[in-house]
RNA sequence: GCUAGCGUAGCUCAGCGGUAGAGCUCCCGCCUUGUAAGCGGGUGGUCGUGGGUUCGAUUCCCACCGCUAGCUCCA
């Protein structure tokens, strides 16, 4: 007889198995109004569900409209929805065979298989939604029904659907006895679909819905199997809250980084230059400049020196270094002499010869670098090293190329040719530590110096798929030790990632959140026991005996292109004054002050400011509309009372007017946000 | 790479089987301006590229290129 635990500690005692519906009627009438569900034992569960055993439960509830939802209410009305929208797509779309619709974060979607003469397109999902719609409005109940597996099977080998069939042989070799369904209605009357469950009680308590957007699935995520169509959804307990996601959406839109880049002048990609590649242009480039000059101060205080390497390199040195066998997928195809392919074609070799030749080394050529650590390690192996010397910290702003799948960019956060704030370390073991150590302060640093505290660590280790690393298990043990040593001792949250590791080495990946709550992965740290080995890399130590020095590999930044990408996206192009392409634009109200203007200018300009005079034949109005829309931190206006008073009044981003400020009093003001990198203080509204 | 959508002036977009449109930008005038767009005029397009259907294609069809979303991938 079960014993029932509320999360309030309290017992309820049942003479017979009880179901959510009488517990949740046992409380109290509301209660049993607002339930769609029931937690129990930590499993959500449907609210009609049996309870039979000694149970903690809680009734799931829709909650109130101006809370967030739960994510227990979310799964569910998320999860039903997918079967509503599916039944929808049935009636709207002849031919389909389902596949899976699972709740997400976001909502929810359906993989479905469509037959070749009928697609899909967002054209049709006014008319899916009016199907759904109806569908809620019947309310009707979602009803499980078990079958013993044989029995199941042979419903759906009847029913011919190829993809249930394997989801139902999956549940079976995981374990499952019995296949469930689930129907939107009557069993055997209604739609139904097999499904693990749990559901809502019924239709009509989907509040809110709306179906997102259509794309391309594999079946099983593996790109050589079917290819399906992936309808995405979304649902919500009450209407207001769709419409805060949808504003959340429309948000992320208004900041996107291309747009405000297009606005602002920050950079073009030009398609006759190249997809993924970036043209910086001048306001940009100030931006990525002073980013270059932030961390470059900050090297050279913390005893790294600055190298230069060329942005190619010999196959040879990547098949030494393991990209080329690694990576040659994600690589700009090899660069060959047209001397020697002459050569070859004239021999008769075809393209397939060619690229065995050159994959096992019969045939030399260039890539462009996908990384630049072989550049780094031949500089450090430029000149004999002692246990004195180290650690050597090597770092450049280097420039590499990687052959991104077209699908795959993306503005300035994926792109083809990227510069990494990079630099490798090379130390004696007992040094790794203190090392990473010091790579972790680098990073926060930064993150903090550009309001970026926001943020989470993962640790990279390799998993059993033992072709995708280099190198000794053992010296794969230690580093993932040290790593994981240094991240604990952070004051932030961090977890283990099996099979996320470099290829050589296991890292430490910041992941940051922007100012509208999303997620990023910028800065990372990688300790790498195998390139010193492949190089063969050594120095004497003070036993006079050679010792293998160990690498560690860090890029606060991750890439320029993508941080800068990011920094758009999180500032709304509101950088912050010492980033700000264009820092002040001085307003003269008529033709009469623009001498005035000018002088101030030149007053600006002399302290390293980067001003500008607006002396355009323009209302003052205008002129501010335009510096507003322009981003520009702050607008000087000046006129005859200024030109008198040696002042200028000041308007600045986000705040507004400031009134007369003396202009000397501007100056040091403003000199000194710049030189303390000073963040805006106000949450800005311009658009 | 895959699926869907999209590609028209520098930008944002309308249009559509029958001589290519708007607003902003830009240029030229007028106004001489004090805190979020004064007024008038003008320049500007091989309608992504190449084929096809048609008397006629920016419009319909096919291929390619590029962009967007998602999938897969990301040293």
């Amino acid at each position: 007889m079960p014993r029932i635990t509320l999360p309030d500690g309290s017992h309820r005692d049942y003479d017979t198995p009880v179901t959510g519906v009488v517990i949740a009627g046992d409380i109290g009438e509301r209660l049993l109004k607002s339930a769609i569900g029931i937690m129990v034992d930590g499993d959500i569960k449907d609210l009609s569900g049996v309870i039979t055993s000694d149970s903690e439960v809680s009734i799931i509830t829709e909650g109130r409209k101006k809370e967030e939802p739960s994510e227990e209410a979310l799964y569910l009305i998320r999860h039903s929805c997918a079967h509503v929208m599916a039944e929808a797509i049935e009636r709207v779309i002849p031919g389909t065979q389902l596949v899976y619709g699972p709740p997400t974060d976001q909502g929810f979607y359906y993989d479905i298989h469509f037959s070749d003469d009928r697609i899909i397109s967002t054209d049709d999902f006014s008319s899916i939604e009016d199907h759904m719609k109806q569908i809620i409005a019947e309310d009707r109940p979602f009803q499980r029904y078990e079958l013993a597996a044989d029995e199941g099977l042979a419903k759906l080998r009847e029913e011919g659907s190829k993809y249930k069939l394997d989801n139902a042989q999956r549940a079976i070799d995981a374990g499952s006895e019995n296949l469930t369904w689930y129907a939107t209605g009557e069993p055997g009357c209604d739609w139904e679909d097999l499904c693990r469950g749990p559901h809502l009680p019924s239709t009509g308590r989907i509040g809110a819905f709306r179906l997102m957007s259509v794309a391309s699935a594999y079946w099983h995520g593996d790109a050589t199997s079917d290819s399906l169509t992936r309808v995405y959804g979304t649902a919500f307990p009450h209407p207001a809250q769709l419409q805060t996601q949808l504003d959340r959406l429309e948000e992320a839109r208004r900041r996107d980084h291309r747009v405000i880049a297009k606005k602002l002048n920050l950079f073009r990609i030009d398609e006759t230059v190249g997809q993924g590649l970036v043209l910086w242009q001048p306001n940009g480039a100030v931006i990525r400049r002073e980013l270059e000059e932030f961390i470059r101060m900050h090297l050279v205080a913390t005893g790294y020196q600055m190298v230069y390497s060329p942005h190619v390199g010999k196959l040879d040195l990547y098949r030494t270094s393991g990209h080329f066998p690694y990576y040659q997928e994600s690589q700009f195809p090899p660069l060959i002499s047209s001397d020697f392919l002459k050569a070859v074609s004239d021999e008769g070799c075809s393209c397939a010869d060619l690229s065995h030749r050159i994959d096992v080394g019969e045939i030399d050529g260039f890539i462009l670098k996908p990384m630049n650590c072989p550049h780094h390690i031949k500089i450090f192996d430029a000149e004999p090293r002692s246990y004195r010397d180290l650690p050597v910290r090597l770092a450049e702003f280097g420039t590499v190329y990687r052959w991104e799948q077209s699908g795959e960019l993306n503005g300035l956060i994926r792109v083809r040719g990227f510069t990494q704030d990079d630099a490798h370390i090379f130390c004696t073991e007992d040094q790794v530590y203190d090392e990473i150590q010091g790579c972790l302060e680098l990073v926060k640093l930064v993150l903090s110096t550009l309001g970026l505290d926001d943020y989470r660590v993962r640790v990279g280790l390799r998993d059993d798929d033992n072709s995708k690393y280099a190198g000794d298990p053992q010296l794969w043990d230690q580093a993932e030790a040290a790593c994981l040593k240094a991240a604990s001792t952070l004051a932030v949250p961090f977890s283990k990632e099996p099979g996320e590791a470099a290829f050589y080495g296991p890292k430490i990946d910041f992941v940051v959140k922007d100012a509208i709550g999303r997620e990023w992965q910028l800065g990372t740290v990688q300790v790498d026991y195998n390139l010193p080995e492949r190089f063969d890399l050594k120095y004497t130590g003070a036993d006079n005996i050679d010792h293998r020095p160990v690498m560690v590999h860090r890029a606060p930044f991750g890439s320029l292109e993508r941080f800068i990408g990011i920094l758009i996206e999180h500032y709304e192009g509101n950088f912050p004054t010492w980033l700000a392409p264009e820092q002040v634009r001085v307003l003269s109200i008529s033709e009469k002050f623009v001498d005035y203007a000018c002088a101030v200018k030149e007053r600006l300009a002399a302290e390293g400011l980067r001003v500008t005079v607006d002396n355009s034949d323009e209302r003052v109005n205008a002129k501010i509309k335009v510096g507003a829309q322009q981003k520009i931190p702050y607008l000087l206006i000046v006129g005859g009372r200024d030109a008198e008073a040696g002042t200028v009044s000041v308007r600045q981003r986000g705040v507004g007017d400031l009134g007369a400020v003396d202009l000397d009093r501007f100056i040091s003001d403003i000199t000194a946000e710049v030189s303390e990198r000073r963040l805006p203080t106000v949450n800005e509204e311009d658009n």
